[in-house]
RNA sequence: UGGGGUGUGGCCAAGUGGUAAGGCAAAGGACUUUGGAUCCUUUAUUCCCAGGUUCGAAUCCUGGCACCCCAGCCA
């Protein structure tokens, strides 16, 4: 990441760094971590977190650690964490040589238990999951003491050597932090730190079968790893009190500091793993990586670039009240760089035969087309031209209506980079009305697609050789959801755009695409970034998907008139 | 009815007592061999509301209101 990330700079937390750095705080380091779970993909608003903590390291000269949060050997898996290194790899996020598991530090924290134990503020308690939540309280009543509290600490340490011998059954005790009962503050009510679970890990083996909660093995991780400051969303700011309490209770010298922020949320789509778990079991999407999918490898497949994700990341800024990005937003960011670095390209949808009827028969030639307007020194590539084409269907209208630059009995546009034609006659199916050929003749004299004589010729169509066209199947994505929030009340897949996915068939494409690779990106003219679907390319199909529309001032006027 | 947060234009978001940045969206125009791109211009007399302090308040004080989060042996 060597670009400026303005929104970095200018945010809460870094006036909070700033401070630190002045007060010489941690010894005027920054360190900062992502701690995913393994037990899913991660998402856009993941990758939004890893730029805050990664940037923030960046920019203060500090280190960037990636943690595993593996405490839950029920949830977790060793495919998630590959499939979570592999997307911030590809986001570019570096932790050089500091990948680490929470499960790296389960014997320490066993041991931090025991001070606990021994120091009269951690006991073993026996009540019933059930029992718990009973005693625990509610938001307005405070909650009543475990009659376990008081154990003595011999017996405390005896009873949880005991759980982690395996002497207990799943749920059968746990270990509590002795704190307050009648605390405002649900966390701290004395919190499980500790749950017996027979169950093998993906890391640890079967050597472990009591595991710490997330509450306490996350501060002491960060601790751990001299972790400065600690960055989280903002439902943790509850937890936060007990954060600072194990810290404090443990002795840690200058602990690490937790700062929320709000995550991001993005209009027209769901970001809760549990909902996109949803669609992918319920089959509304085709996997993790369905390319309507928020996550980062939906994303990537889609054509997403790293470098558009993140300076969308950045101008959503980092703030702490809740909010909902508008996806135009996200839209934006793509069109920006794959307008500087995407090869232009040109491609039918929708195919409407063309006879250019003066032109000779069996002829070819080739013309000059630029790679990229926007970087000249890529130079041009050499598209045929001749007799029969294939233009949009779209780009012919039998009474063109106004305003309508293109195609129409007796008119005349310019196909791009090659000639002007004229229509002077069209066939129409009888039954369906629907035109299924154009005659038009072109002026020799246009080549290039210019004239000397000053004519006005307002359209410009892009069009394809009909004999080396090649045939190839488009992928139209559209938003997922039709309401700008489906995660508000109510079932959220009633929300779902049945027109998500329009599959087109019979695309006719300009020759070289054949020689395109998996992933690679284009711009269609007029229509759009697509990219060669990585998935289908190894299948040797070519089919590609639409990143993103251009924008389209014509089809916005269209629907002004609706 | 307990606690923790947040409220600045359609959507994000700066601003931290001196007279409302920026981006997206929207609208108008210029240019154009992509109805793309680019370039101009326009869009909050006002910052959730009501009082108060002050020469001066989005910023300070008081009182309301709205929204989000918390009662997993999930994270």
């Amino acid at each position: 990441m060597s670009k400026d990330y303005s929104a970095l700079t200018e945010n809460f937390i870094q006036k909070v760094i700033d401070q630190d750095r002045e007060e010489k705080k941690y010894g005027g380091q920054v360190h900062t971590r992502f701690p995913p779970e393994p037990n899913g993909y991660i998402h856009i608003g993941s990758a939004k977190a890893i730029l805050i903590n990664y940037g923030l390291a960046q920019a203060n000269g500090g280190k960037f650690n990636l943690r595993f949060d593996d405490t839950d050997p029920t949830k977790e898996e060793e495919e998630f964490v590959e499939s979570i290194i592999e997307d911030i790899k590809w986001l570019g996020a570096d932790w050089e040589d500091r990948l680490f598991f929470a499960s790296d530090y389960f014997d320490k924290m066993y041991e931090c238990a025991v001070q606990l134990i021994k120091d009269g503020k951690a006991f073993v308690c026996d009540l019933s999951q059930e029992e718990i939540r009973e005693y625990r309280g509610t938001l307005t009543k405070p909650g009543k003491e475990s009659p376990y509290r008081e154990r003595s600490i011999v017996e405390n340490l005896d009873l949880f050597e005991r759980m982690k011998a395996g002497e207990f059954p799943t749920g059968n005790r746990v270990l509590r932090a002795k704190i307050d009962m009648a605390s405002p503050n649900m966390n701290m009510r004395d919190p499980v730190i500790y749950r017996i679970q027979h169950n093998p890990h993906f890391r640890t083996g079967d050597k472990w079968c009591i595991y710490p909660m997330y509450d306490y093995a996350h501060p002491l991780s960060d601790a751990f790893e001299g972790i400065t400051h600690s960055l989280c969303s903002l439902e943790f700011e509850d937890n936060r009190p007990l954060y600072n309490w194990f810290l404090e209770n443990l002795d840690f010298p200058e602990p690490p500091q937790q700062i929320e922020f709000a995550r991001l949320n993005i209009s027209h789509t769901v970001m809760s793993k549990r909902k996109l778990r949803r669609l992918v079991e319920g089959g509304h999407v085709n996997g993790w990586d369905d390319p309507r999918m928020p996550t980062i490898c939906g994303l990537r497949r889609r054509g997403y670039t790293p470098e558009a994700i993140w300076d969308f990341c950045d101008r959503s800024g980092v703030a702490k009240s809740n909010s909902l990005v508008s996806i135009a937003q996200l839209e934006h960011c793509i069109r920006e760089d794959l307008n500087i670095r995407a090869p232009r390209v040109m491609a039918v949808l929708d195919p409407l035969k063309v006879i250019i009827e003066n032109y000779p028969e069996g002829e070819t030639e080739y013309l000059d087309s630029e790679i990229n307007p926007e970087q000249p020194e890529l130079g041009k590539r050499k598209l045929p031209f001749s007799r029969e084409l294939y233009i949009e269907k779209d780009d012919f209208r039998e009474d063109p209506p106004k305003k309508f630059f293109r195609l129409g009995p007796g008119r005349e546009i310019r196909l791009k980079d090659a000639y002007y034609i004229k229509c002077v006659d069209y066939k129409k199916d009888p039954e369906t009305g629907e035109i299924t050929e154009l005659r038009c003749t072109y002026d020799p004299e246009t080549k290039g697609g210019w004239s000397e004589d000053g004519r006005k010729v307002r359209g410009t169509a892009h069009w394809v050789s009909a004999p080396q066209a090649v045939s190839a199947e488009i992928r139209i994505y559209n938003h997922l959801f039709n309401s700008e929030n489906p995660e508000e009340e109510g079932d959220f897949l009633e929300d779902l755009n049945p027109d998500s996915l329009e599959i087109v068939s019979g695309c006719m494409v300009e020759p070289g695409l054949k020689k395109s690779g998996p992933g690679d990106r284009f711009q269609f003219l007029r229509k759009g970034y697509f990219n060669r679907d990585p998935v289908e390319a190894k299948k040797g199909n070519l089919v590609f998907n639409r990143i993103v529309p251009l924008r389209d001032t014509w089809a916005k006027m269209q629907k002004k008139k609706d």
